[in-house]
RNA sequence: UCAUCAGCUUC
């Protein structure tokens, strides 16, 4: 059974639901649990197949599994995702009436869903609410997700302030918590403060990964910076941090936007030899780029480039 | 020892 999970959580990490419960379907022999069906329908969820995952979950208290709070929270998660935060809200009531208790994950995976459909009031709310509660203290992750949102809704100094309270809670911010302000700063054009919090954020002892320097890049490269941005590149390669799609793509939105698209054709090349292969998004990036240029057949060489490369265009 | 929560790029 515990192969049995694991094999079932590679294909669903690699988005290969399907496989996933035909795999399950297919095992007669082997007694699912708790974490088989915890598995399962995250699986589901995450590909929107919510109806299947309810089937499931029935199926599994059929079989005498009570599902616990991690499958609840899936099921929770998979209708936000969905757009059906009323369901979910709905189904968190049932599940707070049983023995089953909401934890800290549950109430994350609320805020999280009023952020992402811009409702940050309600989100800080709930947020404040959990600081009154004793068994649901706010953590990094919902600090992280509260302060996301007020980036997100262009309240920038009420999300810094909220950083520098944290310190005094005993939950430290992370990198990932300094990425989200980073983003929000230079998405409204302040990318020097942005390092600036790069700067506190390494004096504090953490050391900044791939996305913390994107970010940093992007609002370089969105600033047209182009000297500053290839520095930075360099600045992250010696700090052991290897470029990806997304590094390589702000890169070429750069070279597109300032009159040097040939630059951005040549990244396509230039990333493939250093064994980062150019994914859709990068060929659009420069296909757009060509366009606008109206270079319509140099874009039109570049498509079949990629579709002989196998990617799919979309 | 296995399942659930937050961050980056084009449109």
């Amino acid at each position: 059974t515990f192969s049995m999970n694991c094999a079932l959580n590679l294909l669903v990490r690699s988005g290969m639901y399907d496989a996933a419960v035909q795999l399950f379907r297919e095992e007669g022999a082997l007694i699912p649990n708790e974490f088989t069906y915890g598995s399962l329908i995250h699986g589901l969820c995450k590909a929107g197949r919510l109806d299947r995952a309810r089937e499931l979950l029935e199926e599994m208290k059929g079989r005498g599994i009570l599902p616990g709070v991690a499958v609840h929270n899936g099921v929770i998660k998979g209708l936000c995702k969905a757009g059906k935060f009323g369901d979910a809200l709905e189904y968190f009531k049932t599940v707070a009436g049983t023995r089953c208790m909401p934890d800290i994950i549950t109430f994350n995976i609320l805020v999280d869903a009023l952020v992402k459909s811009g409702r940050v009031e309600e989100a800080v709310a709930i947020f404040e609410s959990m600081h009154t509660s004793n068994q649901w203290l706010p953590n990094v992750v919902t600090y992280t997700t509260v302060i996301n949102g007020l980036c997100k809704d262009g309240k920038l100094d009420r999300a810094i302030e909220l950083l520098d309270l944290m310190a005094g809670t005993g939950c430290c911010p992370n990198v990932i918590t300094y990425s989200v302000l980073v983003e929000g700063l230079c998405k409204a054009g302040r990318t020097d403060k942005g390092f600036s919090l790069l700067r506190e954020m390494t004096k504090r002892g953490f050391q900044p990964d791939v996305i913390m320097y994107n970010t940093l890049l992007n609002g370089l490269c969105k600033g047209r910076r182009s000297d500053e941005a290839l520095e930075l590149v360099e600045l992250m390669i010696q700090s052991g941090c290897h470029p990806t799609v997304v590094t390589y793509n702000s890169l070429m939105e750069l070279f597109c936007r300032s009159k040097q698209v040939d630059m951005a054709v040549k990244l396509v090349q230039v990333m493939s030899e250093r064994g980062c292969p150019p994914d859709v998004v990068n060929y659009n990036t420069v296909i757009a780029g060509l366009c606008r240029d109206a270079r319509l057949d140099d874009a039109r060489k570049l498509l079949k480039q990629m579709i002989a490369a196998r990617c799919v265009p979309d």
